[in-house]
DNA sequence: AATGAATGAGTATTCATTCAT
DNA sequence: CATGAATGAATACTCATTCAT
């Protein structure tokens, strides 16, 4: 009887404020969060002030939606290419390697999909905030943990050789993170995912499994030619 | 006379100067950089605004110089400690094991030792400015730059085996990165330099050098007493 | 038939407009006056801002007419229990006496009634606009005209001693305010007619009119029976 | 040997402050307290925004200031008025009465003095802010109490008849504002004092205190004129 | 050199009101 | 009649920076 929100209505709603939140990116990531005012992504919008603070909270809460909204998907490509290997013909120590290999390619892949984001995410993240910087950091620590978990199995069934599964999880993590500021602060030209085979040798040599040269640019050349199809994680990025 | 007058008041100058840059990193560390205004940085050091704007250009200005001071200071007392390994008793891969084992204790000694310079390095340094970004960009290459040069070194000498030295300088230089960060995120209880020889096999193993648990063990016990005794750095910390 | 369904029509937007209004005196007297959104109204009668602005032309409009009608019904309750004195019995003086008693005991009583609506009226009414202000004026003239016509009535029949009838009507007036307010600062709990027999006698005494203390006294806890009864305003407040 | 604070610096400090809440009173008065924005205020005055807020933490701030030094110059100048009855002469109940007359007089005087001044107080001021309107309370509480302490006294002594001192004592104080309100609504061309003898007559007989017209005219008459001259309150208001 | 009063552009946010559906 | 998305002017307050003393 009332038609208080139509569906038709519903969907204008959400592609607007999807809108605002895909304007915010591009705003956030060319001018700094900090130096981006709610004017600077309204007047980019085409908005008007009101209409954002019908959609958002505040600038902060927009920031955090956006936050979270990456975050999830950029832990879904990594995570994604790393189970698409239903591979069961090879030992043990190699379809570690696989995985390995593949999830730093994906991950790679994914930053360089869209540098706003990227750049939202390690730079205009970071000290944004001292109440937010929580979130961040349980984030990466979820990370942390699945691939805790993950070493810790491996090292049991000595597959990988570490002394300390929790901080070599971390130290794992962590190895790309200068790569990807690197690229972020050149213009953009250069392709992340060409640094996809020594980053993933840097990290298989550093868990001690061993692999061949050929199989390792084989299974990054494949699961790069995956992501660009879109067979990994449909319309995601 | 005239000399010695303006030698001395040259003296107090930059007393007060630096004074103002301690005090500085103190408020920046505990308030985050976007929310210290120099009025809070003035009021914490007791001096005037007006005195404010006689030493430095501005807020930015007084970070960048504060920036560059501590990536100075950083920078030195991880190169000392690699330096000070005079021992020429031991074969060459040996050396090379004891001097990245030595540098990564020394580098995770460095950040535990203030964690208010640690946080405006790694936290709030971040996205305080697009152009100031570069600054950043390029002290960290100079870093990268070093240990590339010590790579490709390593590689002819068949002590390390990686494919590309520059993508694993990166690499390298990164891995420790969120172990830090998760130090800062947390209370600061427990011990960074706890983390050295899981994060020194990492790398070690990274880089595909031998080494023996208790001979990478020993060294960092060496390079942190050393470290503690200020035989390294002097005052630098 | 026509006429049926317009007069069916009106009476559901009458009613309408009145849950409007009702909800808002108690928003308003929650809230305040200027803390109180027109969203704030709406949300809590569950209709939409157009609703409301098909009914009022805005917020002041609606606060006009929720003083106007607030302010008749108060002086009705007075008026009737003014006018129940049908007693003729006794003399001029005591009936004098009775009448003011009466109607001092009245006035507290309907206050205490509605600590909403007296809050509105006594605080939220004030300084809203100053404009708005000459209404407010008006109302008050009224009352107090009323009172200055009595007064002048009884002075001719020395009934009552007064110097100026026009002054002391205001001061009449005057003289129960800041125990409502007093009240209203308080928490609720106290009986505000409780405090009806001290009032009654300073009105009676600041107009000369003798009066025994037990037939103040009756009188009052008469009125407030009938009131309370609902014999003297049915469904008025 | 710092001269931070030189006498003349502070002075003029003084200075600029007391202008900014003498232009905020005649802009309060003028447009009322909602509806006065900082700008309205900075503006009248011809200074910035930013030294308004150097002086004031905000709006409200300044207002309580300004109602806090408006209500303790009202209250001085009614009492000392009254307190300048040094007259032992006479016999008690008279003494009584001529304070009393005294003090009506005083009290109507001093909000003729500013019209300003009294809007604020006693319009301006009401529904401002929930927490604020404690401090109001607290303020006329302590006017009661005084007016209580005073009416136990006399009331032990026979000099007045009352009921209940404390109720007393608020519809005494209350009687007058109406009439006060009344003028502020008029176009402030009659003279407020004129009412005084209305108004006391009123409040003496409401304590039952006999007076004898010529007198209570005299002192009026008196107390008016020295207050005119200046010897009650020099340069309060 | 030192001081701190003065500036004013800039910011996030609110809210009464309109109007297309 | 009802809805609620859209508007944008208005507002309180901040803060880096300047400059007269």
């Amino acid at each position: 009887m009332v038609y208080k929100t139509s569906k038709d209505t519903q969907e204008r709603k959400d592609a607007k404020r999807q809108y605002i939140i895909d304007t915010a990116i591009k705003v956030f990531a060319r001018e700094g969060y900090h130096k981006t005012s709610v004017k600077d992504i309204v007047d980019e919008a085409g908005i008007s002030v009101g209409s954002f603070y019908f959609y958002f909270k505040g600038k902060e809460d927009l920031f955090a939606e956006l936050y979270d909204e990456m975050t999830g998907l950029l832990s879904q490509v990594s995570l994604n290419a790393v189970d698409t290997t239903k591979d069961n013909t090879q030992q043990c120590s190699s379809i570690a390697a696989k995985r390995f290999a593949r999830g730093t390619a994906a991950s790679l892949w994914a930053f360089q999909k869209s540098r706003a984001l990227s750049r939202i995410m390690l730079i205009e993240a970071i000290g944004v905030n001292p109440e937010y910087e929580k979130r961040r950091s349980e984030n990466l620590r979820e990370d942390y943990l699945k691939m805790e978990k993950l070493f810790i199995e491996l090292k049991d069934k000595k597959v990988i050789s570490i002394p300390d599964p929790k901080v070599t999880a971390i130290a794992y993590e962590s190895s790309g993170y200068y790569l990807i500021m690197e690229w972020l602060a050149g213009d953009g030209e250069d392709d992340l995912t060409d640094y996809s085979y020594p980053l993933a040798v840097f990290r298989l040599q550093a868990l001690k499994i061993d692999y061949s040269e050929e199989e390792v640019k084989e299974w990054i050349n494949e699961v790069l030619i995956e992501l660009d199809n879109g067979s990994i994680c449909k319309g995601l990025l």
